[in-house]
Order: C-alpha cells, then structure tokens, then sequence
DNA sequence: TGGCTTCTGTAAGCTGGCTCACAGACCCCG
DNA sequence: CGGGGTCTGTGAGCCAGCTTACAGAAGCCA
C-alpha cells in the first residue's frame, strides 16, 4: 500500500506532491503485475485508469479482425501510458501487453483529472506529453506514406536507438525484445522484408542482429543513411561471385 | 481591435472568460486575412502563435522534398489549429494554408499558455482537442496500413462527412472544395487511383462527383460499405456488354 | 474571347513488397 | 535431454497500385 508511492515519486510527472495529493494517490493507485505477454487493457475496455510503468517495458499495439499487428509504441520504465483515457471513457482502441516482466502503477482516471486541476503545470506536462505522442505517430504516418521499406526500417532503428538505446560510443544496444515480426509491425510491412533488410544492413556493417536482439554498430553512418545524407542504397547484387563478408 | 474578441467568444474554447482574460487577449490577438492558396505558416517556422479559424477553411499539410503532399486535416470554422505551438517553440512541422479565402485570429502561445494556467477546465479541453486529433491520426495510420485504397477511400469520405458534412436525409454535401489530387492526398494513394475509384463509387450510385465537390448520395449504403456491412466490392468487370448506366 | 492553367479520365506496363511454402536454428519447459 | 513452440532465412510467383503518357473539360484572367 505504500508501494504506490514509492514508485509514484520516481515519476518526473509526479514530484514535489504536496502531503494530501500524494495522501489521494496513494490511496487509490494499485500496483500489479504482469509476466510476459501478459495483457494489460485491450481496445473495447472503456478506459477508466491511467498507467504509470513501474518496471519492464511495455508494448502498444492494435490488431486487426484477420489479425494483422501494428506497434505503436513501446512503453519505458517511469512512462505514463494509457493516458487517452483521459480524454473520455471510451474503448481504449489498442491493446497493452507486457513485452517482458512488468510492474505497473495503475491510477483511476479521476484522480488524475483532480489532480491536473490542482496542478496546472502537470496538466501542460500531460498535455505535452500527449501532444509529443501524435507528432511521433504523425511522423510514422508520413513513413509509411513516402519511404520505401528499407528507409523506414532504418529509421525506426534511429528511433527506437534514442528512446530505448544505451550507448557506448559509436554503438548502441536497443535494451528491448525485437523480433523481425515486432519491427514489421513498427514498419508496416512483412515479416520476411524486415528479416532481408536487416540481413543487407548487417552485411553493411551497420548493425548486429540477434536473435530478438539488435545492436546498432555504426550510429553515425546508420543516422547519416536515415537522414539522406547518404543515398540509401539499393540491395547490392544478389549473388556477388566471392562469398559475402561474414561478420561476427 | 476589438474584431478579435468577437471571433473569440464564437469559439466555444473561450465561452466566459473573465474581462481581464477577455481584455487580454483582445489586446494580444490578431485577426489576419487569407487569400485562398495563400500560406498560413511552414514546417520550418518555430510556432509561436496558435490559431483560431474565424472564416473559411484551413488545409494542414506536410510535403515531401520531392514534393508528394500529405494532408493531415482540414480545419473548420471556429475551430484550433497550429495548437501544438503549445508543446514548446519548435519547428511547426507541417503547413498551414488557406483552402479558401479565410480569416484566422491568431494568439501568442504565451497568452493562451497563460490562459491555461488560470482555467484548468480550459487547459483539459485543449488537452482533449489535442488528444482527439491524435486518435484520429492514429486511425489513419491503421487505415494506410491495412486497408485497401478502395477502402480507405471510403473511411475518408465517410469521416470528411462527419465533420465537414452538410446532411439532408440521406444524403450529403462535402462543404469543401475537394479535388481529387485532395483525397489521394488524405489517403496515401496516386490522384488517378483516386479517379478511378471515385468514378466506381459514382457508378454504384454511393456519390455524385463534380469539379472539386463531392456529394455523398446515399450515407446509409456508404457507411456500411465502410464498416465492413456489405463487403467492399470488387470494381465490376471493365468492360461490360452493355453500356455502363449513365447517372446525372 | 481566346489562351493558359488546373482538373479529370483512361490505359499500358512495371515493380516493390506481399503471399505462400518450407527448412533450419534456437529456446524453453517438462 | 528431447520435443514442440517460436524465431529466422530464403525463394518463386503474383498483384495492387504506381508510373508515364496523353487528351479533353472546365474555370480563370487579361
């Protein structure tokens, strides 16, 4: 019960509470968990809680009736989520599953609502949050729409090596599980695109690819590609005499 | 100088505002007058102001280098647009332009920031206008992934409808200048894949198209199409025997 | 009122990415 | 430690929508 709070404050959103807000919050927050894909609310439930995460990751998504994915995003520790929600009851329009073992911090929605009255500023904080949220999907919009698949994959790379890298130097580890089939449905195309793309971009020596595991090995040159600045290649000739260059 | 408050208080944001609020922003607001085509603002320009559409219609769009346009949204009279200058003072990302002759009351974010401090139910409201918009995006997004352009061709129809529609009975006129270059731009697809499939859905009596203006004729047929009711027919063979039936 | 520009209509041919179909690798759990 | 899921790799064939290329219609303005 007193949880709540503890993981309440390790939240940028929710600092410097004065004694009663956290008193509230406290009371009626919930903390559950989640093993691996687990689910945490799906599209029809009308949303009547906001989520903060308080460990894993989590990942949101959409499927359709004949049960194609999309990703929309994926949820770091200390990140709120779910939090259309306050916006009315309606169906949350997208699934929430833990994408590995997760903690979450559940607040009902009028409780955060009376706090955004009491607070201004974190009411603008959540604003911008949510306004920060549809610029990025307006950008994916304008991916799917303009760019080929290769480009699109590089730069959901990009993407996902800024709000879920750790990097060491000129190389980057995505701290997430990602599947060829998880980065198809961040991209919008097939699962068997993702695997030869990646394939080309780790014969080029820009990444290293893992099982459910990628590492960007060449941040700047992978950047420069997604930028433009280089020309983004086309696949190089299918069956070249030598052997392609192995690369461990 | 005093134009600014009356659009204002048509805008249903700033119902009861207190003299000093009113005062304010009557002081700070500017009324500025668009000619259709002209330029409201640009990608690269950082948004200090946020906009109120007093007259006309606003189109926000977004073009390629290479010039291949998107259409994010049109704007309708007394709405909000350009609101993400709320976030921070970053660059705009996209283009405002005036899709007819319009007139737009224009307010330094400061003032409307301010604003949102001292009404908190105000501050929500533009959090849920920012967050409806994002929902909406998120859908077409779901849409350019997984629909066919036939399909999303009628989603778009069906969603300018409700928001830009004049409704008698059964029918209804799209209050917007809309060529078909417009819709190819709303749903990710080539103007002549447009024409092809618009004259299709003339053809099954859905809509009546003219010269930049489309009429849906029969909304209860074109919603169900869109909802997955009736199933979205295949375009009818090319070349029939017969000629294909004239409808004025 | 005539010329220019924008918008609409049509069609032949091409192609990026999808579908379908396996096969082998890897991993987790009993 | 073995067997069934899950994930990755590859390739042949297909197809919706794009590209390219015109042509006529309709509005616009000089």
């Amino acid at each position: 019960m007193e949880g709540a709070l503890w993981y309440l404050k390790r939240c940028d959103l929710f600092e410097r509470l004065t004694p009663e807000q956290a008193d509230r919050l406290n009371r009626r927050a919930l903390v559950r968990q989640y093993k691996r894909n687990a689910l945490i609310y799906s599209p029809t439930e009308p949303g009547q809680t906001v989520m903060v995460l308080a460990e894993g990751r989590i990942k949101i998504k959409d499927i359709t009736p004949d049960g194609k994915e999309t990703i929309l995003a994926f949820i770091e520790e200390g990140e709120l989520f779910g939090e259309l929600a306050l916006l009315d009851e309606g169906a949350r329009q997208e699934y929430a599953e833990a994408a590995v073992d997760s903690r979450v911090l559940v607040l009902p929605r009028e409780d955060l609502l009376w706090l955004m009255e009491s607070r201004p500023e974190l009411a603008l904080s959540i604003t911008k949050l949510i306004g920060l949220r549809r610029r990025r999907i307006e950008n994916r919009l304008r991916n799917v729409l303009f760019l080929s698949s290769r480009e699109r994959l590089v730069r959901i790379l990009l993407e996902l090596q800024e709000s879920h890298g750790e990097r060491y130097c000129n190389r980057c580890e995505i701290r997430l599980p990602l599947s060829h089939q998880d980065l198809a449905s961040l991209i919008g195309v097939t699962r068997e695109t993702v695997t030869v793309v990646l394939g080309e971009l780790q014969r080029d020596g820009l990444i290293r690819v893992q099982r459910r595991r990628v590492t960007v090995t060449d941040c700047r040159r992978l950047a420069e590609l997604g930028n433009g600045i280089l020309p983004v290649r086309a696949p190089p000739p299918r069956h070249p005499t030598a052997r392609p260059p192995r690369r461990l």
